[in-house]
RNA sequence: GGCCCCAUCGUCUAAUGGUUAGGACGGCAGGUUCUCAUCCUGUAAAUCCGGGUUCGAUUCCCGGUGGGGUCACCA
């Protein structure tokens, strides 16, 4: 079979949570199935239109690792697009939409539709009221043609309206299975907006055949506009599709995953300093799983593992905790070059230091990070030493005495040590470990004064690993800088 | 409210008509360690309820309850 999935996003300016799971199976199962996969924009609510939202999207999924064959690119900054289907933005097929449409009304599938938008409201009041079913009242169905020609013509404003049949609807849901919904349920959709524009209805049953789209994967929230749209596929004489649609990404209180209890845009996440490769993980297993005890996988392996019938028919919790975890694995497991330049927005003041030394911050940080964006808590000490009390130089086994003489003894050390010696951790690490048993030291009495002389922290890396970043030289400034420091 | 969907630890989930119901996150308790973090070990924690079917149901069926979605000239 010839699969072909899409992802149609409407353009408000960010990528949704949800939408980046929709995405993501999408692409999975088209590259599971060596299939194509497109992106179409949906952007057919003109109010809701954000200027450079396109290009935004298209970094997006540029940057989460989402390639797809067809739909708008950037060429030099400039939107293009890609593929033999086009047009892939929804406004600029406008007279696609419009023929469809006639064609629907010739046929007696469709109607025209002349009630104001105060008609429509001051019925579903009544209808609220009467506790009757909230739905137009074909009140329109009824003009005879000569009235239609002569309004249509002195242009009034008009809507054209799906005329759903009566019956009900059974169709198959490749996650839940049969699913059956009574016809006298679905309103007669409106197909083309006064504006000329169509719902999203008409558009994505037009598009998804003209396409060549042979799975339709979405949200849950569309399991009720299904029979609407199978009237438009049977009245435009189009073959099904195959439907799946998934479960809910949902807040902790089980609601939709929403704006107002957090965070929900992609975006907002790669700026908060969560890997873009860690969030398509985690993303991915919510509400799939290939086995039940493995956690990491790449974007090659998930699509390995993509299964729809893996996919749970109950909604999940999004849960930042577990999330954080999963980048927490990725940056410490990630090659360095990449996370390097992942982490290049993020090192703050520390911005002006050379490469090398931001690489070493890098390497002996990240056991310590949660999120790339929780280096500039981490990074201060190592472009500046902050004040500290002396106090802090001085282990809880020990006194000042004991620190001032370990830092001098160090001092010393430090000096006559051969210079390249520095330029390794392990050799550094061996060096000082060698002095503390030929003298018959504890740690603690050694590496806590280092350590804190080092960092001016009582919480922070090893001693080995900050002078190894430090470099001897600012290492001695520092020790020398913390034996004045107990002296006064 | 009508209709539709869903139901395993707090959360993400695995499994099966017969198991000590498994893993992960988080929690708790230890260990490693100069501190923090990492890492390691252990531990508590779940089959929504009621009926069936069956020798046996968490699993299959029905009902209930609960949660969610949807009822626009938004997608």
């Amino acid at each position: 079979m010839n699969v072909k999935t899409r992802f149609p996003p409407s353009p408000t300016g960010f990528l949704h949570i949800g939408s980046l799971r929709t995405a993501l199976y999408n692409y999975l199962f088209a590259k599971k199935h060596k299939g194509t996969f497109l992106i179409r924009v949906e952007d057919t609510d003109r109010e809701r239109y954000v200027k450079g939202a396109v290009e935004s999207l298209i970094r997006t999924l540029e940057t989460v690792g989402m390639s797809y064959d067809e739909g708008p690119i950037l060429v030099d900054g400039k939107l293009s697009e890609k593929g033999s289907n086009g047009p892939y933005t929804q406004s600029q097929r406008l007279p696609i939409y419009k023929e469809h449409a006639q064609k629907l009304v010739e046929q007696g599938s469709a109607y025209y539709c002349f009630c104001s938008k105060e008609r429509l409201e001051e019925l579903r009041n009544q209808q609220q009221i009467a506790k009757l079913q909230t739905k137009y009242d074909r009140c329109c169905l009824k003009l005879d043609p000569e009235e239609i020609t002569r309004r249509l013509s002195a242009g009034e404003s008009h809507v054209i309206r799906l005329m759903i049949p009566g019956g009900e609807t059974t169709f198959h849901d490749e996650i839940r299975g049969s699913i059956t919904i009574s016809n006298s349920e679905i309103d007669d959709q409106v197909l083309m907006k006064t504006d000329g524009y169509p719902t999203y209805h008409l558009a994505v049953v037009v598009d998804d055949h003209l396409m060549g789209v042979t799975h339709i994967i979405r949200g849950e929230e569309w399991i009720s506009s299904v029979p609407k749209h199978l009237a438009l596929y049977n009245a435009l004489g189009f073959p099904l599709p195959s439907f799946a649609h998934l479960p809910l990404i949902l807040n902790t209180d089980k609601s939709k995953l929403s704006k107002r209890q957090g965070d929900v845009a992609v975006e907002d996440y790669l700026a908060k300093g969560y890997l873009p490769e860690a969030l398509v993980n985690y993303v991915a297993l919510l509400g799939f799983n290939p086995t039940g005890d493995r956690e990491i996988y790449t974007m090659k392996e998930l699509v390995e593992a993509f299964e729809l019938s893996k996919v749970n028919k109950s909604g999940a919790v999004f849960d930042r905790t577990k999330l954080d975890w999963m980048n927490g694995q990725y940056i410490r497991a990630i090659d360095p070059e990449r996370l390097f330049m992942q982490a290049i927005p993020f090192f703050g003041s520390a911005a002006t230091l050379p490469d090398e030394q931001k690489k070493k911050i890098l390497e002996v940080e990240k056991e310590r990070l949660t999120t790339i964006k929780d280096l500039e808590e981490h990074i201060g000490m190592y472009v500046s030493i902050p004040d500290y009390p002396a106090t802090d130089l001085v282990w809880k086994k020990a006194d000042a005495r004991d620190a001032m003489l370990h830092l001098t003894n160090l001092a010393n050390l430090l000096e006559t040590t051969e210079a390249t010696t520095f330029e390794h951790r392990e050799l550094i690490e061996s060096t000082i470990k060698q002095y503390i048993r030929d003298n018959d030291y504890q740690n603690g009495n050694v590496l806590w004064p280092l350590r804190v002389a080092l960092s001016g922290q009582t919480q922070s890396a090893g001693p080995f690993d900050l002078l190894w970043v430090l470099g001897v030289e600012e290492g001695m400034r520092r020790i020398t800088k913390a034996i004045d420091n107990l002296h006064t």
